[in-house]
DNA sequence: GTCTATAGACGGATAGAC
DNA sequence: GTCTATCCGTCTATAGAC
């Protein structure tokens, strides 16, 4: 399921795909999941968790400005596209409170702990001192989620790429000139 | 089927529904165009058409960097989505080569528009020397689409104008100080 | 040009035997 | 627990009358 939802998304994904990827009858998986639905609010919140987790591993040790660079750089397979981005283009996703909520609360959590680096960025002087850590981390949540759109839109990978790299780069000429002495 | 489009993409959008929508029957549809696909593609290049000639309006007067700051700052539906990105997520449009043409040009123009402006604008000296064009087009491109996705995620305007005036601060932090005399 | 009727496949789910 | 059979609706498109 969580293969199907990548690949054609909720909507587009029926029981009978599911079924058949995993090699399962009819009456095994109504036995064991509560429909499409059950099936998808499960395994999306599996998917959150496993990204949300990769995304914190990503970061490394550092600085906060060295951490947020190796998180925001991270590769991502961008003609894939992201498996929670994905799902707010699907209208049967948006309106269904449970899932929606899901998707909701990862990107809640991503952009806070965008947000975290950020502010502690700043506080080492590593970002102007007037940035606004909660719109900075949405810019940055927005530039990976558009590279994915980019991606897909031109069939490559290498625009996700340049808007990771253009970003980088306004980063560090926006970053403070240190203090001399 | 450009309102269906929008609300429900492409493979969620069956010709039935349009028919409903325009007051049409069944036989008036199928004689005048080539069934959903045929539909679908005089329909989006409409669009796409449509977006390109009113972001270029957008931008207004003034020099590279006063244009580009307005174009990008121009309001934007957030909770709708883009008419062009959404396709993007959609694997019916994004395995169609004709379809896919359409949103990939649309999204070629529109890259190179705002890798004119950047150039022009670090040429005015209102962005830093060292800046790669290509690269932070790619980059503004991916602020308004992740708006899109950052929106409808959370369910709210907010976090796409957010990341807007995230990437505007930066812009402005990154711009070089202008020399003295 | 526009209508109704119908085709054949797939959607999501349930029933009841084993 | 797992299987097969079956339900009713929708999907996209075509046929053929008017």
């Amino acid at each position: 399921m969580a293969e199907l939802l990548w690949e054609r998304g909720y909507a587009a994904t029926s029981p009978r795909d599911v079924m058949a990827r995993a090699d399962v009858g009819q009456g095994s998986m109504y036995h064991h999941f509560d429909g499409k639905h059950g099936l998808a609010l499960e395994t999306l919140g599996a998917v959150a968790e496993h990204l949300m987790a990769e995304a914190v591993e990503s970061e490394g040790e550092g600085t906060a400005i060295e951490r947020l660079r190796r998180r925001f750089s991270y590769p991502r397979p961008g003609l894939l596209g992201c498996r929670l981005g994905r799902m707010t283009q699907d209208p049967q996703v948006v309106e269904d409170p449970d899932l929606l909520k899901i998707v909701s609360d990862a990107f809640e959590t991503a952009a806070a702990q965008w947000a975290a680096l950020v502010a502690e960025a700043v506080a080492d002087g590593d970002l102007p001192a007037t940035t606004d850590p909660d719109e900075l981390a949405s810019t940055l949540a927005a530039v990976v989620q558009g590279g994915y759109v980019l991606a897909r839109a031109q069939g490559s990978q290498e625009p996700m790429d340049a808007a990771v790299r253009g970003a980088l780069a306004l980063l560090e000429a926006a970053r403070p000139r240190p203090v001399q002495g």
